[in-house]
DNA sequence: TCCTCATAGTGAGTCACGCTCACTATCGTA
DNA sequence: TACGATAGTGAGCGTGACTCACTATGAGGA
Protein backbone atom coordinates (compact mmCIF):
# COMPACT_ATOMS: atom_id res chain seq x y z
CA UNK A 1 0.00 0.00 0.00
CA UNK A 2 2.77 2.86 0.98
CA UNK A 3 4.76 1.82 -2.35
CA UNK A 4 5.68 4.95 -3.39
CA UNK A 5 4.64 6.00 -6.83
CA UNK A 6 6.53 9.10 -7.91
CA UNK A 7 4.85 9.57 -11.42
CA UNK A 8 1.00 9.45 -9.81
CA UNK A 9 1.82 11.57 -6.84
CA UNK A 10 3.56 13.99 -9.46
CA UNK A 11 0.32 13.78 -11.67
CA UNK A 12 -1.87 14.17 -8.15
CA UNK A 13 -0.07 17.34 -7.54
CA UNK A 14 -0.55 19.17 -10.63
CA UNK A 15 -4.02 18.04 -10.49
CA UNK A 16 -4.56 19.42 -6.73
CA UNK A 17 -3.12 22.44 -8.07
CA UNK A 18 -4.98 23.10 -10.64
CA UNK A 19 -7.92 22.64 -8.17
CA UNK A 20 -6.48 25.49 -5.88
CA UNK A 21 -5.69 27.96 -8.71
CA UNK A 22 -9.02 27.92 -9.36
CA UNK A 23 -10.02 27.84 -6.19
CA UNK A 24 -7.52 30.91 -5.85
CA UNK A 25 -8.97 32.60 -9.09
CA UNK A 26 -12.82 32.28 -8.51
CA UNK A 27 -12.09 34.26 -4.26
CA UNK A 28 -10.34 37.33 -6.14
CA UNK A 29 -13.45 37.62 -9.19
CA UNK A 30 -16.15 37.08 -6.90
CA UNK A 31 -14.81 39.24 -4.24
CA UNK A 32 -13.69 41.70 -7.05
CA UNK A 33 -17.79 41.93 -7.70
CA UNK A 34 -19.07 42.29 -4.07
CA UNK A 35 -17.13 45.30 -3.82
CA UNK A 36 -18.88 47.07 -6.73
CA UNK A 37 -22.36 46.35 -4.44
CA UNK A 38 -20.88 47.87 -1.63
CA UNK A 39 -20.91 44.65 0.10
CA UNK A 40 -17.72 42.77 1.88
CA UNK A 41 -17.00 38.97 1.39
CA UNK A 42 -18.51 38.50 4.95
CA UNK A 43 -21.68 40.77 4.74
CA UNK A 44 -22.45 39.27 1.66
CA UNK A 45 -21.86 35.83 3.76
CA UNK A 46 -24.43 36.73 5.87
CA UNK A 47 -27.04 37.92 3.95
CA UNK A 48 -26.59 34.17 1.82
CA UNK A 49 -27.02 33.06 5.11
CA UNK A 50 -30.31 34.81 5.97
CA UNK A 51 -31.71 33.92 2.47
CA UNK A 52 -30.91 30.90 3.70
CA UNK A 53 -32.68 30.45 7.03
CA UNK A 54 -35.14 33.78 7.13
CA UNK A 55 -35.37 36.73 9.28
CA UNK A 56 -33.98 35.23 12.46
CA UNK A 57 -32.48 36.31 15.65
CA UNK A 58 -28.24 36.37 15.68
CA UNK A 59 -27.55 33.82 17.67
CA UNK A 60 -29.18 31.77 14.74
CA UNK A 61 -27.26 33.74 12.24
CA UNK A 62 -23.90 32.88 14.62
CA UNK A 63 -24.18 29.34 14.41
CA UNK A 64 -25.19 28.68 10.88
CA UNK A 65 -22.10 30.67 9.58
CA UNK A 66 -19.67 29.15 12.60
CA UNK A 67 -18.82 32.33 13.84
CA UNK A 68 -19.66 34.25 17.09
CA UNK A 69 -22.03 35.95 18.19
CA UNK A 70 -20.01 38.93 18.75
CA UNK A 71 -19.11 38.90 15.31
CA UNK A 72 -22.44 38.95 14.01
CA UNK A 73 -23.38 41.95 16.20
CA UNK A 74 -20.50 43.90 14.31
CA UNK A 75 -21.40 42.23 10.56
CA UNK A 76 -25.55 43.53 11.02
CA UNK A 77 -24.03 46.63 12.28
CA UNK A 78 -22.64 47.10 9.00
CA UNK A 79 -25.56 46.08 7.08
CA UNK A 80 -27.97 48.44 8.97
CA UNK A 81 -25.85 51.24 8.72
CA UNK A 82 -25.88 50.67 4.25
CA UNK A 83 -29.60 49.47 4.21
CA UNK A 84 -29.65 46.23 3.34
CA UNK A 85 -31.39 44.30 6.57
CA UNK A 86 -33.27 45.86 9.68
CA UNK A 87 -33.39 44.85 13.18
CA UNK A 88 -36.65 44.02 14.02
CA UNK A 89 -38.02 43.33 17.44
CA UNK A 90 -38.51 39.77 18.08
CA UNK A 91 -42.17 39.40 19.07
CA UNK A 92 -41.72 36.33 21.17
CA UNK A 93 -38.14 37.41 23.20
CA UNK A 94 -37.54 40.77 23.54
CA UNK A 95 -34.04 40.25 24.31
CA UNK A 96 -33.60 39.23 20.82
CA UNK A 97 -34.30 40.85 17.23
CA UNK A 98 -34.87 39.64 14.33
CA UNK A 99 -32.85 40.57 11.26
CA UNK A 100 -34.43 40.65 8.15
CA UNK A 101 -34.22 42.10 4.20
CA UNK A 102 -35.17 45.67 3.47
CA UNK A 103 -36.17 46.01 -0.25
CA UNK A 104 -32.32 46.60 -1.61
CA UNK A 105 -30.96 43.68 0.39
CA UNK A 106 -33.14 41.62 -1.13
CA UNK A 107 -32.44 42.78 -4.27
CA UNK A 108 -29.02 42.36 -3.76
CA UNK A 109 -29.13 38.67 -2.96
CA UNK A 110 -31.75 38.23 -6.08
CA UNK A 111 -28.87 39.98 -8.56
CA UNK A 112 -25.95 38.00 -6.80
CA UNK A 113 -27.95 34.99 -7.54
CA UNK A 114 -28.33 35.92 -11.14
CA UNK A 115 -24.94 36.80 -11.51
CA UNK A 116 -23.80 33.37 -10.63
CA UNK A 117 -26.08 32.12 -13.05
CA UNK A 118 -24.91 34.23 -15.54
CA UNK A 119 -21.12 33.33 -14.59
CA UNK A 120 -22.19 29.47 -14.79
CA UNK A 121 -22.80 30.05 -18.32
CA UNK A 122 -19.99 31.74 -19.25
CA UNK A 123 -17.80 29.12 -17.42
CA UNK A 124 -19.84 26.05 -19.47
CA UNK A 125 -21.90 26.80 -22.32
CA UNK A 126 -19.24 25.81 -25.00
CA UNK A 127 -17.99 23.17 -23.07
CA UNK A 128 -18.61 19.94 -24.52
CA UNK A 129 -21.30 17.83 -22.77
CA UNK A 130 -19.46 14.96 -22.05
CA UNK A 131 -16.23 16.99 -20.73
CA UNK A 132 -19.07 18.94 -18.31
CA UNK A 133 -19.85 15.54 -17.69
CA UNK A 134 -16.40 14.39 -16.82
CA UNK A 135 -15.74 17.08 -14.79
CA UNK A 136 -19.18 16.70 -12.90
CA UNK A 137 -18.44 13.42 -11.79
CA UNK A 138 -14.47 14.05 -10.90
CA UNK A 139 -16.05 17.41 -9.03
CA UNK A 140 -18.28 14.31 -7.26
CA UNK A 141 -15.46 12.09 -6.44
CA UNK A 142 -13.33 14.40 -4.68
CA UNK A 143 -16.22 16.06 -2.68
CA UNK A 144 -16.96 12.60 -1.56
CA UNK A 145 -13.51 11.88 -1.18
CA UNK A 146 -13.22 15.15 1.53
CA UNK A 147 -16.38 13.74 3.23
CA UNK A 148 -14.73 10.05 4.16
CA UNK A 149 -11.62 12.19 5.47
CA UNK A 150 -13.91 13.89 7.69
CA UNK A 151 -14.53 17.48 6.01
CA UNK A 152 -18.14 18.61 6.12
CA UNK A 153 -19.75 21.04 4.18
CA UNK A 154 -20.61 24.34 5.78
CA UNK A 155 -24.03 23.84 5.08
CA UNK B 1 -27.90 32.39 -28.97
CA UNK B 2 -28.99 34.42 -26.42
CA UNK B 3 -31.89 31.85 -26.36
CA UNK B 4 -32.78 30.63 -22.69
CA UNK B 5 -32.86 27.19 -21.79
CA UNK B 6 -33.63 26.41 -18.18
CA UNK B 7 -32.44 22.90 -17.95
CA UNK B 8 -28.88 23.97 -19.17
CA UNK B 9 -28.70 26.92 -16.86
CA UNK B 10 -29.73 24.86 -13.85
CA UNK B 11 -26.99 22.13 -14.34
CA UNK B 12 -24.61 24.76 -15.08
CA UNK B 13 -25.89 26.33 -11.60
CA UNK B 14 -25.12 23.26 -10.12
CA UNK B 15 -21.51 22.64 -11.62
CA UNK B 16 -20.63 25.93 -10.48
CA UNK B 17 -21.87 25.49 -6.93
CA UNK B 18 -19.97 22.50 -6.92
CA UNK B 19 -16.82 24.08 -7.44
CA UNK B 20 -17.18 27.14 -4.79
CA UNK B 21 -18.39 24.46 -2.38
CA UNK B 22 -15.27 22.68 -3.08
CA UNK B 23 -13.11 26.29 -2.88
CA UNK B 24 -14.43 26.54 0.54
CA UNK B 25 -13.80 23.49 2.16
CA UNK B 26 -10.49 23.40 0.53
CA UNK B 27 -10.09 27.01 1.77
CA UNK B 28 -10.56 26.28 5.33
CA UNK B 29 -8.76 23.12 6.08
CA UNK B 30 -5.78 24.49 4.59
CA UNK B 31 -6.27 27.56 7.16
CA UNK B 32 -7.15 25.05 9.75
CA UNK B 33 -3.63 23.70 8.83
CA UNK B 34 -1.76 26.34 8.91
CA UNK B 35 -2.70 27.84 12.08
CA UNK B 36 -0.99 24.27 13.39
CA UNK B 37 2.34 25.67 12.20
CA UNK B 38 2.19 28.76 13.60
CA UNK B 39 1.65 30.62 10.63
CA UNK B 40 -1.58 32.80 9.20
CA UNK B 41 -2.43 32.52 5.71
CA UNK B 42 -1.19 35.85 4.95
CA UNK B 43 2.56 35.29 6.11
CA UNK B 44 2.16 31.53 4.35
CA UNK B 45 1.81 33.17 1.02
CA UNK B 46 4.65 35.20 1.77
CA UNK B 47 6.79 32.04 2.39
CA UNK B 48 5.62 30.84 -0.55
CA UNK B 49 6.35 33.74 -2.82
CA UNK B 50 10.06 34.00 -1.38
CA UNK B 51 10.55 30.33 -2.27
CA UNK B 52 9.15 30.78 -5.67
CA UNK B 53 11.38 34.21 -6.26
CA UNK B 54 13.84 33.94 -3.40
CA UNK B 55 15.62 36.15 -0.76
CA UNK B 56 14.71 39.80 -2.19
CA UNK B 57 13.68 43.38 -0.90
CA UNK B 58 10.39 43.90 0.42
CA UNK B 59 9.04 45.58 -3.18
CA UNK B 60 9.65 42.55 -4.94
CA UNK B 61 7.95 40.67 -2.48
CA UNK B 62 4.99 43.03 -2.84
CA UNK B 63 4.72 42.92 -6.33
CA UNK B 64 4.51 39.34 -6.40
CA UNK B 65 1.81 39.35 -4.19
CA UNK B 66 0.14 42.24 -5.56
CA UNK B 67 0.23 43.91 -1.97
CA UNK B 68 1.15 47.13 -0.86
CA UNK B 69 4.41 47.65 0.70
CA UNK B 70 3.70 48.33 3.71
CA UNK B 71 1.45 45.73 4.43
CA UNK B 72 4.60 43.60 3.57
CA UNK B 73 6.44 45.02 6.37
CA UNK B 74 3.93 44.01 8.34
CA UNK B 75 3.92 40.57 7.52
CA UNK B 76 7.91 40.08 7.18
CA UNK B 77 7.71 41.85 10.86
CA UNK B 78 5.96 39.19 12.02
CA UNK B 79 7.62 36.29 10.02
CA UNK B 80 10.73 37.65 12.06
CA UNK B 81 9.26 37.54 15.37
CA UNK B 82 8.51 33.71 14.70
CA UNK B 83 11.89 32.95 13.38
CA UNK B 84 10.71 31.74 10.00
CA UNK B 85 12.88 35.02 7.69
CA UNK B 86 15.09 37.45 8.76
CA UNK B 87 16.22 41.05 6.77
CA UNK B 88 19.66 41.12 5.85
CA UNK B 89 21.43 44.21 4.79
CA UNK B 90 21.48 44.34 0.81
CA UNK B 91 24.97 44.41 -0.54
CA UNK B 92 23.93 46.12 -3.36
CA UNK B 93 20.92 48.71 -1.57
CA UNK B 94 21.48 50.46 1.78
CA UNK B 95 17.92 51.32 1.88
CA UNK B 96 17.06 47.92 1.16
CA UNK B 97 16.69 44.35 2.74
CA UNK B 98 16.88 40.72 1.95
CA UNK B 99 14.14 38.94 3.29
CA UNK B 100 15.79 35.54 3.65
CA UNK B 101 14.59 32.09 4.91
CA UNK B 102 16.29 30.69 8.08
CA UNK B 103 16.30 27.15 9.02
CA UNK B 104 12.73 26.91 10.50
CA UNK B 105 11.84 28.83 7.58
CA UNK B 106 12.72 26.39 4.86
CA UNK B 107 11.65 23.44 6.87
CA UNK B 108 8.02 24.96 7.53
CA UNK B 109 7.97 25.50 3.76
CA UNK B 110 9.33 22.15 2.89
CA UNK B 111 6.39 20.71 5.50
CA UNK B 112 4.12 22.18 3.79
CA UNK B 113 5.25 21.40 0.26
CA UNK B 114 4.86 17.45 1.73
CA UNK B 115 1.37 18.15 3.13
CA UNK B 116 0.67 19.12 0.14
CA UNK B 117 1.34 16.11 -2.18
CA UNK B 118 -0.05 13.79 0.83
CA UNK B 119 -3.22 15.59 0.52
CA UNK B 120 -3.36 14.80 -3.44
CA UNK B 121 -2.43 11.20 -2.63
CA UNK B 122 -5.28 11.22 -0.83
CA UNK B 123 -7.47 12.75 -2.59
CA UNK B 124 -6.79 11.04 -6.02
CA UNK B 125 -4.76 7.74 -4.94
CA UNK B 126 -8.43 5.84 -4.88
CA UNK B 127 -10.07 7.57 -8.20
CA UNK B 128 -10.30 5.83 -11.39
CA UNK B 129 -7.29 6.91 -14.07
CA UNK B 130 -10.51 7.96 -16.33
CA UNK B 131 -12.61 9.90 -13.96
CA UNK B 132 -9.09 11.02 -12.81
CA UNK B 133 -8.20 12.43 -16.53
CA UNK B 134 -11.91 13.79 -17.02
CA UNK B 135 -11.92 15.96 -14.58
CA UNK B 136 -8.72 17.09 -15.33
CA UNK B 137 -9.99 18.26 -18.90
CA UNK B 138 -12.96 19.76 -17.70
CA UNK B 139 -10.14 21.32 -14.94
CA UNK B 140 -8.27 22.64 -18.00
CA UNK B 141 -11.42 23.68 -20.07
CA UNK B 142 -12.69 25.78 -16.99
CA UNK B 143 -9.50 27.79 -16.49
CA UNK B 144 -8.66 28.26 -20.48
CA UNK B 145 -12.30 29.75 -20.65
CA UNK B 146 -11.26 31.84 -17.45
CA UNK B 147 -8.28 33.17 -19.33
CA UNK B 148 -10.43 33.69 -22.04
CA UNK B 149 -12.86 36.15 -19.44
CA UNK B 150 -9.90 38.18 -18.68
CA UNK B 151 -8.94 36.44 -15.55
CA UNK B 152 -5.42 35.74 -15.10
CA UNK B 153 -3.09 33.43 -12.86
CA UNK B 154 -2.08 35.09 -9.55
CA UNK B 155 1.47 33.27 -10.64
C1' DT C 1 -43.81 35.54 44.52
C1' DC C 2 -39.08 35.58 44.28
C1' DC C 3 -34.77 33.55 43.38
C1' DT C 4 -31.76 31.47 40.37
C1' DC C 5 -29.83 30.00 36.18
C1' DA C 6 -29.76 30.26 31.20
C1' DT C 7 -29.92 32.99 27.06
C1' DA C 8 -29.60 37.21 23.47
C1' DG C 9 -27.02 40.80 22.52
C1' DT C 10 -23.33 44.29 23.11
C1' DG C 11 -19.13 47.06 25.08
C1' DA C 12 -14.24 46.70 25.60
C1' DG C 13 -10.11 44.99 24.20
C1' DT C 14 -7.00 42.10 21.09
C1' DC C 15 -5.07 40.47 16.73
C1' DA C 16 -4.46 39.87 11.51
C1' DC C 17 -4.29 42.28 7.21
C1' DG C 18 -5.44 45.23 3.83
C1' DC C 19 -5.08 50.41 2.66
C1' DT C 20 -3.17 55.60 2.35
C1' DC C 21 -0.27 59.46 3.64
C1' DA C 22 3.80 61.42 5.32
C1' DC C 23 8.44 60.82 6.49
C1' DT C 24 13.63 59.29 6.51
C1' DA C 25 17.41 57.47 4.28
C1' DT C 26 19.51 56.45 0.30
C1' DC C 27 20.35 56.18 -4.84
C1' DG C 28 21.30 58.06 -9.28
C1' DT C 29 21.69 61.51 -12.41
C1' DA C 30 21.85 66.04 -14.48
C1' DT D 1 26.07 69.38 -5.69
C1' DA D 2 21.51 69.42 -5.85
C1' DC D 3 17.35 67.32 -7.14
C1' DG D 4 13.92 63.84 -8.14
C1' DA D 5 13.03 58.81 -7.59
C1' DT D 6 13.06 54.76 -4.65
C1' DA D 7 13.01 51.40 -0.21
C1' DG D 8 11.12 51.05 3.90
C1' DT D 9 8.42 52.42 8.02
C1' DG D 10 5.37 55.25 11.52
C1' DA D 11 0.70 56.69 12.11
C1' DG D 12 -3.83 55.90 11.45
C1' DC D 13 -8.12 53.76 9.37
C1' DG D 14 -11.49 49.87 8.14
C1' DT D 15 -13.03 45.06 8.25
C1' DG D 16 -13.56 40.98 10.54
C1' DA D 17 -12.33 37.31 13.61
C1' DC D 18 -11.83 36.25 18.77
C1' DT D 19 -12.64 36.39 24.23
C1' DC D 20 -14.40 38.24 28.50
C1' DA D 21 -17.53 40.80 31.16
C1' DC D 22 -21.84 42.92 31.38
C1' DT D 23 -27.10 44.06 30.87
C1' DA D 24 -31.59 42.69 30.02
C1' DT D 25 -34.72 39.30 29.60
C1' DG D 26 -36.75 34.51 29.84
C1' DA D 27 -38.04 30.24 32.27
C1' DG D 28 -38.45 27.26 36.21
C1' DG D 29 -38.43 25.84 40.84
C1' DA D 30 -38.92 26.59 45.93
Amino acid sequence: MSVTHYEDDARFAAALDRILLLTVMLNDDMNRGLAADGLTPSRTSLLWTLRRIGPCPQKAIAAAMKISPRTVTGLVDGLVATGFVTREPSPADRRAVLVTFTGKGTAAVDSLIEQQREFGRQLFATMPPERLAGLEAGLDDVLATLHALGLRSPF
